[in-house]
RNA sequence: GGCGACGUACCCAAGUGGUAAGGGAGAGGUCUGCAAAACCUUUAUGCACCGGUUCGAAUCCGGUCGUCGCCUCCA
């Protein structure tokens, strides 16, 4: 079976093949940067670091950029409100440029704590305005897009093909009531490409249209053209970025180019908290910093792949908690793995567990689509099979051993980015927390031999409560860090 | 009002024509000084509801109810 994605242009699975052989070039919808991420941004993050990694076990070299929307967009309709980095600029009394710095870093530092790998390429859209202005200039001059008071629209009767990606068609934004009236558009459904600038607009640079900004859209489409060609592979983003971001994206795109900007679509679905809707604008957003504090990140990065990436998702304190101990499962699976290994012999026996099989098993959920929760429930089996091998007491051969440890490694490490952490779990120890925890065990061990089980007890009740776990086991006791 | 998605056990969640993955929680058991970990057994004659197509439907078609999303910035 080969790679199946869901895109979204076709709204149906398609067999997976790049532009160019070997070569994959993915953008995808970064954050603008004007407070913390929040679980909305970490669904998103992981699921598309999920796909690049995949791809990249494939054997592809994947170029993944992803913006830092860093010149700030309007707070309501497209003609109205205040520049939402400009207001939290005012609010926090620090200058946008700042604003966006701090929570650029801020994100970041989110997303590695989600052990989500950084894009080859971060295009800044205040670092980009030249193209983009550019590639305003070249609509205009093709007749796609006009001046009026300053400002640059999209003509969207120039370009038939609009609301090919979402199903939409000029007439029903007509019908809606939402769509604001504005007198220096032609049509409703006209998009702003440039806007003009009032006198109070901070982030203002010069064009030929006098001194504006860069409308919402044409950013994306600038950056993913300058780096990975005019028709590049995947786009991927949010499902609410559909219409009109990327809508607008492909008309502004291939209106310029008359070449076809992206082959495959890819949208993943909302996070909800308690079944509601999360959105900044709701207020109701938890941000990733908080729901660290609750819940380890890798915990909510495994929750995440436990749902398909186009479905919804619902955090609760319950989901949360049964991902934890289900996590936690294939943690001790792994810890009691690599206790094994420490004292296997060089032969022999094998454990059984057919990898061959386990490996086709994962790589067939993958390529249907990314389907994680069907990948994990592979590792699952694998954790059983070896369970169940280590439960028959035997001494299986170091090589065996080491080949599940390398299959970890390499599907729950590699590809899904779970697991990689420590085997003796969350939590951080210093350099003399080992071999004190060691010494401890040492005595207790003589202590059990004499069967004082009371003072055996109180140093291991003393142990969990600062955060370290013993297992008397037969081969001897082992400890894990808990939390 | 227009467009779209979803509704699978106590909870989370795969499965899109061949007779319900996986995880958690619960119950019973094995092991253990006890605990933990692990293993074994068990938990949906049924997949919102009602019709239809079919030898066969959670899966296809029609209808009903419910939930959610997009149409306005948002991952």
């Amino acid at each position: 079976m080969a790679l199946q994605v869901y895109n979204t242009l076709h709204r149906r699975k398609e067999l997976f093949t790049p532009q160019h052989e070997g070569f994959v070039g993915i953008y995808v919808c970064g954050p603008t940067v004007y407070g913390h991420s929040h679980l909305g941004h970490a669904k998103s993050y992981v699921s598309f670091d999920v796909i690049v990694r995949f791809l990249r076990s494939l054997g592809y070299r994947v170029l993944y950029v992803q913006n830092i929307t860093d010149v700030g967009h309007l707070t309501d309709d497209a003609d109205q409100g205040e520049d939402k980095l400009a207001r939290q600029a005012r609010i926090d009394r620090i200058p946008p440029m700042q604003l966006a710095e701090t929570y650029t870093r801020s994100y970041f530092e989110d997303m590695d704590t989600l052990n989500v790998l950084r894009p080859d390429i971060v295009p800044r859209a205040s670092g980009h305005i030249t193209e983009q202005i550019s590639m305003v200039q070249t609509l205009i001059g093709k007749g796609m897009a006009y001046v009026a008071n300053g400002s640059v629209y999209f003509d969207v009767g120039s370009f038939p093909a609009y609301g090919k990606l979402s199903g939409r068609t000029v007439e029903d934004l007509n019908a809606g009531a939402r769509v604001e009236i504005k007198e220096e558009k032609k049509h409703p459904a006209d998009f702003a490409l440039w806007k003009r600038a009032d006198a109070g607009h901070i982030m203002r640079w010069p064009s030929p249209w006098g001194e504006g900004f860069p409308g919402w859209h044409i950013e994306c489409s600038a950056m993913s053209m300058k780096y990975l060609g005019e028709g590049f592979d995947i786009h991927g983003g949010g499902l609410e970025n559909q219409f009109p971001h990327h809508e607008c994206e492909i008309a502004q795109s291939e209106g310029a180019t008359g070449k076809p900007f992206v082959r495959y679509w890819l949208h993943n679905n909302m996070v909800t908290v308690n079944g509601k809707k999360m959105g900044k604008s709701l207020g109701n957003f938890i941000t990733l910093k908080d729901a660290f504090a609750k819940w380890d990140p890798q915990v909510v990065r495994f929750f995440i792949l436990q749902s398909h990436y186009r479905s919804t998702l619902d955090f609760s304190d319950e989901a949360l908690d049964g991902a934890r101990a289900g996590y936690e499962k294939l943690a001790n699976t792994l810890r009691n793995l690599r206790e094994k290994i420490a004292i296997a012999p060089d032969g022999g026996e094998g454990t059984g567990v057919d990898l061959d099989r386990r490996t086709a098993e994962f790589r067939n959920a993958m390529d249907d689509d990314f389907n994680t929760p069907q990948a994990i429930a592979v590792l699952f089996d694998v954790a059983r099979e070896l369970n169940q091998a280590f439960a028959s007491e035997k001494n299986y051969g170091r090589p065996s051993l080491e080949a599940i440890d390398r299959w970890y490694a390499l599907h729950a490490g590699s590809v899904l980015g779970i697991m990689t952490g420590d085997a003796r779990g969350a939590g951080s120890s210093g350099p003399l927390v080992g071999p004190l925890v060691e010494l401890l065990i040492a005595i207790r061990s003589d202590i059990r031999l004499q069967k004082l089980w009371a003072l055996s007890d109180k140093i291991r009740d003393g142990l969990a409560r600062i955060g370290i776990g013993l297992e008397d086991k037969k081969a001897g006791t082992t400890w894990k860090n808990i939390s």
